[in-house]
DNA sequence: TATGATTATGAAACAATGTTGCATAAAAAG
DNA sequence: CTTTTTATGCAACATTGTTTCATAATCATA
């Protein structure tokens, strides 16, 4: 982790109008420092330092509501979450990517590249959101 | 539950060469008297009878494997499930249908008439299955 | 339709995951 | 530096998921 990154922290979490805390700086280092999405485990295991259960929950939450993270969708028993881009905001998401997740490696990533495509669902259903997720297996494991 | 359920149950999990057993029975029924996707705690709590717990995440596994039902991603705790439509196979699914989730009533519901788009992903990528969940208002709840 | 082989179930014990309340510690505001 | 506000850690608990093994139910077949 560099200087730049801190910065950048640092500021990300002023912009959200959260404190800036240990926990909180060093979570995001976890997310930046990581390619793929992180599972709730990830944060206690990881880092040589061990968070308190308690508030790894409570911080996510905090930056999912804040719209700094986002949570994909799993058939597993863990949620996954990865940074939003720059341009999310508390009430105003837009990820509209696709995730994929790798049956080989078990890795999470978000294809920022590729769009979700418009859905089009029957007369009377209002929608918020569209998650898309493919599995399969990724270029590194073929 | 009609007798005509019964036999059809009956027969598949017959086709499945699944034994027929008191367990495997109600939680198809279950399935089939309800019009959206089950999370495992409906099992336990629902149909006035009391399932072991084991028993339920052992049968639901069985039907997953099977190709009987299908998971659907959430990104709460709780993996949601509904029945494939009778042309899926143990090694051949293709529910290939868009899931809706309300955020008011909390209700998951296969949207069998809504096909999952077709996803291109960057090259390298082997694609097994897509899962599309929508979330929003229902008809109902609108 | 009884019998033995096979498979499913239930119980107990455990492991992992998620939640709540409260005292303390840290950060922000003045 | 002090006060106010917010975040954290701990403890206790609740829920969810897993493993092992003895018992019970189902199936195949005689």
């Amino acid at each position: 982790m560099n200087n730049k990154n801190k910065v950048s922290i640092t500021e990300l979490l002023r912009a959200s109008k959260l404190s800036i805390t240990d926990t909180r700086v060093k979570i995001l280092e976890l997310f930046m420092n990581s390619n793929g999405a992180l599972e709730h485990s990830s944060f206690e295991k990881l880092a040589g330092q061990t968070f308190d259960r308690v508030t790894v929950y409570r911080t996510l939450q905090t930056f999912l509501d804040k719209g700094i993270i986002h949570s994909i969708p799993t058939t597993d028993t863990s949620i996954r979450y990865a940074l939003c881009k720059s341009d999310c905001s508390e009430h105003d998401h837009h990820d509209h990517h696709v995730h994929f997740k790798c049956e080989e490696c078990g890795a999470t990533t978000c294809l920022e590249d590729t769009d979700v495509p418009e859905i089009h669902l029957p007369k009377g259903y209002a929608i918020h959101n569209v998650d898309v997720v493919v599995s399969g297996v990724c270029k590194q494991c073929r």
